[in-house]
DNA sequence: GTCTATAAATAGATAGAC
DNA sequence: GTCTATCTATTTATAGAC
């Protein structure tokens, strides 16, 4: 279920202002996506959305704050996706979901990439409870998941969660996806089923 | 064998020169792997290296230039390694030496991060005979062994070797690494093997 | 809230003396 | 080659009219 469809209320002048909202962040995960942070400009980012800069700064106090808008919004499709993957699954199987999800979210130009070491943006990350909210709900999810899986023996238990969550967490800005892209040899279906079996089958001859 | 042990003659200002220009190139190493070349500013590196920012332009024109200087170094440290690597080890016992030194090098705050979408740098990068000799030579290198560990049996023998090259460049800017360290729970070499046995036993078991 | 115009700061690059 | 001082362009952010 969309977590949009659980607003109940809102005024005609609200549902503008948020759909304007909505456009800017669409337009600023895709630049983030496409350049990064540091290369993205807020000017871009006006003209693309097409209003002035100035308007831009009433919606948002800052392009830290922009960025983080988007990860806030990543983070929420995110807890989508994991809130519709089929219970009847068995948990590898899931986590096999979320890879490829990630890795096609990435492919399709909408993965927006932040440098982890600036840190005015990691402040602005910190600082917002609904990435903070978001980040820690799906980490939960995810963590139970490879728990249960490991508990099956179908993930190797001997990897720490923690370290197999940020593996997954990783694909989703595998610069390996866009160098085989660029290489020209693979579809994109080709390209995410190969980084699916380096992931979970590794390199190793089986 | 040290590539600089193959030079014969130089004079002694040749000498001063080629020194200051090492240390250039070294703190633009290190500030790349801190920062990466968005973030860094020559600014930062004049001050960092102790001289002039008009003096840091008479050795290279262009902050492109610098970044592309730090990457011909690591290329060349790389092309030492690989010239090291026992020949009496499998071609799969290389890789997972190559790899793992990639990591260390990482980890010990040495490799420099290059954003992949700035072209500006890319044409400054595909203009450097030295870099471009050095990144075929050590692929080329890197190739056979794949293709001979595929051979083997050793390497998974349905994946392209080009994938699997990608993937081993890759560690050399996996964020697990960062992550890990900054989570405080593991040793330096602790991580490098945990890394090691994602990718190339990768999540599942065995 | 949206706009035009501008401020304020920063960064890459250069002039010109020594 | 090294320095100080400066140029030029860009970028984040804001003032103020409507």
């Amino acid at each position: 279920m969309n977590r949009a469809a659980t607003v109940v209320k809102m005024s005609f002048k609200e549902q503008m202002l948020q759909a304007r909202e909505d456009a800017i962040v669409q337009t600023v995960n895709r630049l983030l996506a496409e350049k990064g942070f540091d290369a993205m400009t807020v000017d871009e980012v006006a003209a693309s959305v097409g209003i002035a800069k100035a308007s831009l700064y009433k919606h948002f106090p800052s392009k830290e704050d922009l960025a983080a808008a988007a990860m806030v919004r990543v983070m929420r499709r995110a807890q989508d996706f994991l809130a519709g993957v089929a219970l009847e699954l068995s948990p590898l199987e899931r986590l096999r979901e979320v890879a490829r999800w990630t890795m096609e979210v990435q492919l399709a130009g909408e993965m927006p990439s932040l440098p982890s070491q600036n840190s005015s943006l990691r402040a602005a990350l910190m600082a917002s409870k609904d990435y903070l909210d978001g980040l820690m709900q799906v980490s939960d999810t995810l963590g139970g998941w490879i728990e249960a899986a490991q508990k099956e023996g179908a993930l190797n238990p001997a990897l720490p969660p923690i370290a197999v969550l940020y593996t997954l967490y990783a694909r989703a800005c595998d610069p390996v996806l866009e160098f085989l892209k660029s290489s020209g040899q693979h579809t994109d279906a080709q390209i995410v089923e190969l980084v699916m079996s380096t992931c979970f089958e590794g390199l190793n001859a089986r």
